[in-house]
DNA sequence: TTATAATATCGTAATATTGCAATATAACAA
DNA sequence: TTGTTATATTGCAATATTACGATATTATAA
């Protein structure tokens, strides 16, 4: 084994299980944070700002992208990472839920 | 390595990723999404709920328990798993900021 | 006490993640 | 062209996660 499981799993649980997977690190809640305050983002910015090596930064932004949470526009030698919205909102709309409809009598 | 570098990264970026990822299982969302419709819950509903094995549902509700996400009591033999509105808030407050910082101009 | 039911823990095989050095690529500058 | 800068990809070793059968624990019932 070692593989999760995702069939039995209804797609929206996967997708938000997804979309929290990838916020599930350090390094990447980081790179949230840091896109968060620039005006705009570069990697060498946040080789400089995390303490990790610049593959390492590399493979987090790949996974941020492949996740949705992020999206990147090149601009010459640079890119220009951004957060992309819509995943916040759908994490976001989730969690809004739960303490919506949390039952007040249990525990 | 294989190892999360988690020196480096503030207590909250810390606290943050290891929330975010208990968060990151299908298994684990499908729980917390049980948890929410039920007025008591306990595992033996799980386990006709999940497509996994007992000691795998147990697993991930321990996981989820050692994130502090969900608590329980024990009650004789059964145990009553419920959400930590808490840990939940966290999670939405940092999400809910990214949404309202973002700066339009950026991508 | 003995059985039964609910849950937890152990052990382990399969797979995934993490981090980084080395290297590749791609865009611009001189 | 050659160099330089910014970023991505490859390859790999170390470690973590996942799933589950077997087994242990714990509480109640008979």
């Amino acid at each position: 084994m070692g593989t999760t499981k995702s069939e039995g799993f209804s797609e929206e649980v996967n997708e938000l299980a997804l979309l929290f997977k990838a916020m599930g690190h350090p390094a990447r809640i980081a790179i949230i944070q840091f896109l968060r305050t620039q005006e705009k983002c570069i990697c060498t910015d946040l080789v400089n700002e995390l303490p990790l090596a610049q593959p390492t930064i590399s493979q987090h932004l790949k996974e941020l992208k492949n996740a949705g949470i992020i999206q990147g526009s090149v601009t010459g030698t640079s890119i220009c990472y951004c957060l992309n919205l819509d995943k916040i909102s759908a994490l976001d709309a989730f969690l809004a839920s739960l303490k919506y409809d949390q039952n007040p009598t249990c525990c």
